[in-house]
DNA sequence: TAAATAGTGTCTCTGAGACACTATAAG
DNA sequence: CTTATAGTGTCTCAGAGACACTATTTA
């Protein structure tokens, strides 16, 4: 190791250069749901949304950023991430999670700045006081296909990129969907709910593989009333539809099965 | 966001308390065999050794420490550690993942360090030259199981522990078994590696699921002569062993099958 | 009765899991 | 012939995948 001191003693005036800041940034997630069909009851739209400030002051003036913040010296990462969350949504107990480090050279303006990002997933039922509030002002949900076409600040536009694929990532092989998910649904929001953020996702036999098959049943079961009967929704549906719930139970993957 | 500065103009005295020193630090695995038995060909005994340095200076003179140091403003966090890791080991080219960040105050006693945890799987064939050079000096291997009984420096101790869940991890879920064998192996060698690393990593079948099911057969393939006849390795048996090799092939797992 | 979602029946073929068995070569 | 590793034969049953079909309710 190539410590700048020597020893306790010399220790108070460091001849190196440190770090001008070591900020959090949050790529908030949402998943929004809307009317599709006023008419007919119906499985709504959804869109994968992201959070987005539009700074007040030098430097990308006017742009668009995610939401952070300095660190300080009394917490960690973690908990300045946490406590930027709380701020910008007004909501806490979220699954949060960190997931790189943004160091290029250069990256901000202000001076050497490592950026720590974290993606936090936030269920639309807790942002829509917030969303009323927020409508004209300079926080807004913008759907992630757009936010990656605006000219973002900083290399904010690579973080919310990386962003995206962790989630797409853990969303196939976690149970994150159950952060976008009320704690009781129904197989195809389920399934609505992974679409949204992995496009591509398609299992024809989805209803069996989840619910039938032995190896996964640990995953979600079925919500029963308190007498043992099944409890059914036909929120989305003229024929009702099976409730389930997450079990606390993380499948364990392996390529070597 | 909190922005500390206002503008451009007013921006060089920084109010703010900012941090000491950003440093990047590695665990270096790699696996070591050794022969069991002298008399008959067999299988070497693995184990999972981790690279330790002991300190010369304050703090923590005296006791071992992962190899790391201070990063630098021309360079990103990952560039840091590709150097550290190459003055260390002398190798390049080598699998190295940055995986967590520590941050919890007073960590590091000379000040506020905010620390970027790496893990570097290294073959050992890589390490020969450099293991018998450093033998008696402040560099050396220890078993995990022996470093993490060992009082370490700083939080090193809990890093070594997440860069160990990381690759058992890994292990099981990506190819990553591969940066520990050489390009062509033998099924029984696999076997052992993901082993050592997983200690109770045990599949029935194993010779049959990863070679001869359809759904895995993009991950290694049989290694043939300039004949195209199967090339076999006699090294650690009697009867000789097919040999196979890696493909540039990741399997993508899913909980939702 | 058309629309929208929910869910089942049934067939095929892959492959996981178990376990006993054979194969090869060296000492 | 024993030992150590390599590899096969064979059976069972779970389950992936396809696709047509039925079920339920409401505008």
């Amino acid at each position: 190791m190539n410590d700048p001191i020597e020893n306790e003693v010399n220790y108070t005036a460091n001849k190196y250069r440190t770090p001008d800041g070591a900020p959090a940034d949050i790529v908030i997630f949402t998943i929004t749901s809307t009317e599709r069909n006023a008419a007919k009851k119906s499985l709504p739209h959804r869109e994968l949304q992201v959070l987005l400030i539009q700074r007040k002051h030098w430097p990308y003036e006017g742009q668009w950023a995610l939401p952070g913040g300095f660190s300080q010296e009394s917490e960690t990462i973690y908990e300045s991430a946490k406590r930027e969350l709380a701020e910008e949504t007004g909501v806490a107990n979220v699954h949060m999670e960190y997931f790189n480090v943004y160091s290029t050279p250069g990256r901000d303006p202000r001076g050497w700045m490592i950026s720590h990002a974290f993606f936090a997933l936030v269920n639309e039922s807790l942002l829509l006081n917030r969303r009323a509030a927020d409508d004209a002002a300079d926080v807004r949900l913008f759907t992630v296909e757009e936010a990656l076409k605006m000219d973002l600040a900083f290399d904010h536009e690579l973080i919310v990129k990386d962003a995206l694929h962790q989630i797409q990532q853990k969303m196939r092989t976690t149970t994150i969907a159950k952060e976008f998910l009320p704690s009781e649904f129904t197989i195809s929001e389920l399934y609505q709910v992974i679409q949204t953020v992995v496009l591509d996702f398609e299992e024809s036999n989805f209803v069996r593989k989840i619910t039938s098959t032995q190896s996964r049943k640990g995953i979600i079961e079925e919500v029963r009333d308190l007498h043992g009967n099944l409890k059914m929704s036909n929120r989305y549906s003229q024929r009702a539809a099976q409730l389930y719930r997450f079990n606390d139970y993380e499948p364990q993957l392996s390529i070597y099965s």
